[in-house]
DNA sequence: TATGATTCGGAGAGTCGCCTCCGGTTGCTT
DNA sequence: AAGCAACCGGAGGCGACTCTCCGAATCATA
């Protein structure tokens, strides 16, 4: 049984390239595109893709993980802002900067999604977040009818710019600004139609194709 | 010449089916989905396909054209409305659901303007766009500064929820609440960073390629 | 209804990408 | 430094997709 064991030097190295080199290939050619291609930019044989991902749905979800482990990151900066609302403001610059930065992102995680409808890492991220929309209401600063859930489609809703190509990202700041003004509570603010789901359902509906619930 | 003799019905009516199938193929397959597929979609001979869109750009580009033309069928409801920020509340929720709705759509747009980068149909629309803006920023109802090049982007960036498939559909008008509240007038606004665009450089600039004006 | 022009269908040639296989190489261990 | 296990490279088989070609079918015209 060597499992467990270290990979050798080369094989890691080999490794990390071939993740670099598909995020890059990902983000301009889409997710379909070819891994021998992925190989030649690797400077790699096309049996060493193979090994190291034994299909492109393998290398998929190691990309998908990554990206989960890079939210991660996140987490300290904005969960440990001043204010409750200091931290909504962080949540969405942070995570739509990355998701913009990351064009490959959304469509690993739609593939994902298809490969593993259960797949769900990242829970306690989201009941930080959940915390965090509670302390922002408390405060009186964040609108009381939004949920964590709100603000997450607000991130990939701004994070989709980056499917445009790299040229104009630095635009979707103005709609972040937009939306963060439309986010403060306010005394005349429109209430929000539909149903606010929390994560769970909402992770049902968008992976399992769970019906919406009826907006009464 | 016989350039300009009407087809054959037949041709017109496999024409027709074949664009309505490669909608909802490119939909939920992609834009690179096979177009043998399309032909048994669409009840016809692979033959039949390539003699009517040469090759699959010719069919992305009359998607486009396709869907150029939807979008002029907008202009009558959202410019004839009572006020200009009643334009605004009428531009960004018809188009982000016809958006929405039509997930081929981001894609084909994006593949057009690599084939094509100076083409740009639909000019007449963009300057109807900008007088609505006006219009309602003359009112005191829209803040100032915001361009209309700002809505289209937001039009993008709600109807994106389109690409996560059917089904969590309908919540993106929660997000569009959010956003109209953020646009609304008011003396506390955050103002908005970087540049305001106008249509002509921003076609540029995500078309082209070129870099983007600095924010001072 | 007969005739000719247009369009259709789908078999198949050519191409491209996926993935395997194995002789050669590299890196660890002692 | 020697030996072994792990890893690498890339040629090539195989399946999938694109696009062509032409006999058969369909439509317009008289």
């Amino acid at each position: 049984m060597s499992s467990s064991a270290s990979p050798r030097r080369d094989a890691r190295r080999n490794h990390e390239r071939l993740l670099v080199e598909a995020k890059k290939l990902f983000a301009e050619r889409g997710i379909d595109a070819p891994l021998d291609e992925l190989a030649v930019r690797a400077g790699v044989g096309a049996g060493t893709v193979y090994r190291h991902f034994p299909n492109r749905d393998a290398l998929v979800r190691e990309l998908y993980d990554t990206g989960v482990a890079e939210l991660q990151d996140f987490a300290p900066e904005i969960l440990g802002a001043e204010t409750g609302w200091r931290s909504v403001e962080l949540y969405l610059e942070r995570l739509a900067a990355w998701v913009a930065e990351s064009p490959y992102l959304p469509a690993v995680m739609r593939r994902v999604a298809e490969l593993d409808p259960s797949y769900r890492p990242g829970a306690e991220f989201e009941e930080a977040i959940n915390g965090l929309v509670a302390r922002a209401q408390a405060e009186g600063a964040l609108r009381d009818d939004v949920t964590a859930v709100d603000l997450s489609i607000l991130v990939d809703m701004l994070g989709s710019v980056g499917q445009y190509g790299g040229t104009y990202l630095p635009f979707w700041r103005r709609q972040l600004t937009i939306v963060l003004d439309g986010l403060r509570a306010r005394p005349d603010l429109t209430p929000l139609p539909g149903v606010g789901l929390d994560f769970a359902s909402f992770h049902d509906m968008s992976h399992r194709k769970t019906p919406p619930p009826v907006s009464r």
